[in-house]
DNA sequence: CACACTATATGAACCGATTCACAACGGGAG
DNA sequence: CTCCCGTTGTGAATCGGTTCATATAGTGTG
């Protein structure tokens, strides 16, 4: 083995040691170059050079106070839905200089709370954050303390906190007020836990459709509740809608990615789509319209979103919280016509 | 507006001075609880929650010297290998309580180095990376100062770092074997710059396949390369191949992303898959089974590379470096044969 | 040549935790 | 009634930077 012994990092003290100069005198070089006259400037980078000196990001920030870093924690770094929104957020801060640390809570409160606390700890200026919960008392402590918390996919429920979402309850709407004008009168949505505030609303704004419709939406609309938003959750949905004395002609799922699953089971068991049964997504990513039956979906601006929480996060913090809500909108294929589209 | 003036977060000598103890007594409830009596305990416990202190993560670990956290970089966040990959890593970490900060480095050599700079000057335990450039000399130089490094989807060249990889040139050459198989003698291939030892090295093993086959690597295969390795990028390529003299019948993708945008233009252009051009991806990503034409791709261990990297990092620090190396697998689907699958 | 003033360098105090040698206390043994 | 020891609590030193009041050298002016 040729590993080098793992001896002490350089403190910025040996580094003024090997320099001949103060420890002041490097903290200069450091921050303000043009304080330090050439010669010394010069001798100075050359002793870092040599003992390949890193500051010590602790002991900087914790004298300086803050840093120009924010945390984004989302519910599954896989899901390209939240991949899109970290890019956006990734752009806008990165116009600031800013780094973005990405975790992801997989839906579980314990998890989320333990990025909050590793982030707070290292006193980043801000976090964006997709709650796993429906409560948000803990974000609001992390406010209280001096934090940015900027709510991401979910708008705020007080005004003291800034979030950026988009209009669930009108993405349900418009995509099963879509099917019932297809004619489907029973419909699965393949959902999410209602306590996820994504999933309650688009059921909400999924009854509203039918009812508006003069319908009753107990009869016309079917709840299969998916335990992972993913293709396997998709899959497990639709071999338990396809089980149902009173098959739907119809099924809503709450992603692409579960969509995606459930055209897996459609096509292995030979039913065709749309005719034996129609299909509507949610996001719009970015293969949705290349799959075998391009997918009727609801399309969310993603990277918007990224971009306009890190817009808020980096505001004044004296500013007023803001709220902003982005409309969906539905790009129908085939997955829900059988036409298919130019 | 009714935000909370963010005064200054509460220090260790605060909750000391509320519960009337010494700072030493709070820091001992905090990490040895059982070294305090129990009144005393709660009295700081009170004072914790009274004034919702949340030490302070630089101090402690100024004096504590590092923690569990581990960074990863990787090309894109947005790409689905990827964040298989960071599945993978963070499944592992999380095993033994350790935290993962995800950052993407865009291909972009600053960005890494920033990123790689912020992950060591807050006292990382490890980075794991999937570097940017075919220079490595700067991870050494982490390596070197104490930093655990992994080279992700890289194979190290030198014996001191570990690193996990999947042997490229056998997927290059494997995906480039089945379609001379399939008769093809003019195979394009969407590429990225060469500079990029993934795109190297898939290169190399496509020259070694049309070689293996006793024809002309220079005139059976035609080098495209793409700036972005994504499905715009794959649209663009492909273009440019639609517009060649002597259009190739055949086109390997660098990824599957790619290989989306490719189809999308063929597609729109009304040439059929594979009978006017057959196409081959790479990643094997979820959705390309379901595209309209299901995607011969080259299938890399996603969720293994990561995990096993991870594994790597958390190794012990003194035992020798470790190069892991996985083979990809093809697999055959429609947009190759035209045969769709069971 | 004295004086003011600038440019440069110094080093001690400080940020907020951890740690450890030491003090105080109380109970049991002799 | 001492003495010893274990338990609990104390507070100063420490980690590695930044900052700022202060010292010193050098420059130009009247």
């Amino acid at each position: 083995m040729t590993t080098t012994a793992p001896q002490r990092r350089a403190s910025i003290s040996d580094v003024a040691r090997t320099a001949g100069v103060s420890v002041g005198t490097v903290s200069n070089v450091l921050n303000r170059p043009d304080r330090v006259s050439p010669a010394t400037r010069d001798r100075v980078l050359a002793a870092i050079d040599k003992l390949s000196f890193v500051p010590n990001g602790s002991a900087r920030q914790l004298r300086a106070g803050t840093i120009t870093t924010a945390g984004a924690i989302v519910l599954d770094v896989a899901n390209p839905f939240f991949t899109d929104v970290a890019r956006g957020i990734e752009d806008r801060l990165s116009q600031d200089d800013f780094t973005v640390m990405l975790a992801s809570s997989d839906e579980d409160p314990d998890r989320e709370a333990r990025y909050l606390r590793l982030f707070e700890e290292h006193g980043v200026q801000g976090i964006m954050v997709v709650p796993a919960t429906s409560d948000i008392d803990h974000l609001l402590a992390v406010r209280r303390r001096g934090v940015a918390v900027v709510l991401l996919d979910r708008p705020s429920p007080v005004s003291g906190l800034s979030s950026v979402a988009v209009d669930d309850v009108a993405g349900g709407e418009m995509a099963v007020r879509h099917l019932l004008t297809l004619g489907h009168e029973r419909i699965a949505f393949l959902n999410g836990p209602h306590f996820i505030r994504q999933c309650a609303d688009r059921w909400t704004g999924a009854r509203r459709a039918v009812a508006d419709a003069g319908l009753d939406p107990d009869e016309v609309l079917v709840d299969v509740t998916i335990s992972s938003h993913n293709a396997d959750g998709g899959e497990a949905g639709m071999r338990e809608i396809l089980q149902m004395p009173d098959v739907p002609t119809a099924t809503f799922c709450i992603n692409d990615l579960a969509a995606l699953g459930a055209l897996r089971v459609l096509r292995r068991e030979g039913i065709s789509v749309p005719h034996g049964m129609a299909v509507v997504g949610y996001d719009d990513v970015d293969f949705a319209a290349e799959l075998s039956t391009p997918l009727t979906s609801v399309r969310q601006p993603t990277h918007q979103l990224g971009f306009r929480a890190a817009d808020l996060l980096l505001a004044d913090p004296a500013s007023a919280a803001e709220q902003i809500t982005f409309q969906p909108e539905l790009v129908v294929r085939a997955s829900s016509t059988g036409v298919a589209q130019a």
